[in-house]
DNA sequence: TCAAAAATGATCAAAAACGATCATAATCGA
DNA sequence: TCGATTATGATCGTTTTTGATCATTTTTGA
């Protein structure tokens, strides 16, 4: 990986979630400890970001409200999780459906390298890839007000025009019964869309939306993989597992 | 291959990922090492691209919104000017078309509180408009990466689904002879399109704009009202009102 | 507080990339 | 056609980057 590529991958990754730890950085460059170390020392000589024992953070101009910080750390550092074993799944040449959301996009630092294409209908998912050299397609359709993800008939219409290797979609609730809902109707349509036109699917839920129920149903379990981390109630993952193929990792 | 013909695959290759690896170019061109380290020399003394150590970069070196920043403050007076003056063209429950661009962009904080919808094929101009309560719609399509254009065949399908009040395009060259034009072929298609479906087309284009041909054609003059301001040349003006409507705004 | 564990920075050798050089092949002009 | 010019690919010594090692510092937790 060339330098440039991993100084973007890092400011990348550190955008997603304010901190970092170095383990994370040299998992998602593929470089070594001492590499990412200088790197860092770089990319902090260039006030890109602060180190900080550990790994490096966002310069911030003053702190937060320190309760809140925290808990965003802590969901996002079970979304960086998903993230990564998401972006293991993907294989060169692969053409990928993002579902837009925060999840999906914390898969985005890790295949900023990799030579893939990306539909996408979330307005997050095509602003974090705009630096990167992966070639994006959006879908059209009506912008959601709430999400900013594209949809109704406009995208409806335009998702037809593909087929994907992998779908990878957020998801509100996961139930053993009810199977993936979310609460917006337009928006599981095309959750469904993306689903029904990929070889492979995978939901991408961490653990509080497990025995959930929302409004609008998407699909049965069955039909995709559910990815979540091992902070999930073990009873659910077994009872989910019944029903299709559960991939556990740790956060 | 040809020396130029290598020259434009490095400079595509580059546009598309904004990195690029030496073995990349020796692989999608064929030629050896050495000849390809020539040609990044030869580039990057024309100011094409920054070489890196193990390849080639963008010029830009920052990420691609830096630029479209830049280009947003620049004459930025000049463009709130044009984007005041569309404003005022645009009628309640209007349904518009706002191509991408930055001068377009300038025409969103006057309207904001307006009872309309925007129909749009600009990265930006979503983003402009994700706070606003305006019902937007997109297009779908590839996402070009220079601009942030979606463009395409996906592009084209959507925008067939749609029908305009009023059209609002931004254009690099403006010419007596030549007419509406910009160096993007499949922006250009976009235009064209976006033009044809419109009731009132109108294009805004700055002084320095006028008197410029671009390599694509997009319209002759008298298929949309331009709008410019009085910095442009005063015969440039004359010469371009004998074809077309022009509205002329006081910067 | 103190010891164990983790992280850090310095150092060094290996690997990769680089630029210079030279011989050969292709192209051009007479 | 022939000689000159230019482009190309291979080679090689030099420079840069990288990964591993290890002593030192910082953090952790008992």
């Amino acid at each position: 990986m060339l330098t440039d590529q991993r100084h973007e991958t890092i400011l990348a990754l550190l955008n997603q979630s304010k901190t970092v730890r170095l383990a994370d950085l040299t998992e998602a460059t593929g470089a070594s400890e001492s590499t990412i170390r200088r790197d860092l020392t770089d990319l902090e000589k260039q006030k890109k970001l602060k180190r900080i024992h550990g790994g490096a953070s966002v310069i911030t101009g003053k702190t937060e409200e320190a309760p809140l910080q925290e808990r965003t750390l802590r969901d996002q550092g079970e979304k960086i999780v998903l993230g990564k074993a998401a972006a293991d799944l993907i294989s060169d040449h692969d053409t990928v459906f993002l579902d837009a959301g925060s999840t999906t996009a914390a898969i985005i630092p890790y295949i900023t390298d990799r030579n893939i294409t990306v539909v996408t209908n979330g307005l997050n998912i095509i602003t974090a890839l705009a630096g990167t050299g992966i070639k994006t397609y959006v879908l059209g359709g009506h912008v959601k007000s709430g999400t900013h993800a594209f949809v109704g008939a406009g995208a409806i219409a335009s998702i037809q025009a593909y087929q994907f290797d992998k779908a990878f979609l957020g998801m509100n609730s996961v139930d053993a019964e009810f199977g993936y809902s979310t609460p917006d109707p337009e928006e599981a349509l095309i959750k469904k869309q993306a689903l029904d036109r990929a070889a492979e699917s995978y939901v991408l839920a961490d653990h509080t939306k497990l025995g959930e129920t929302s409004f609008s149903k998407v699909a049965s379990l069955d039909e995709a993989t559910l990815i979540t981390t091992d902070k999930a109630d073990r009873e659910l993952v077994d009872e989910i597992s019944r029903e299709t193929r559960v991939e556990v990792v740790t956060a």
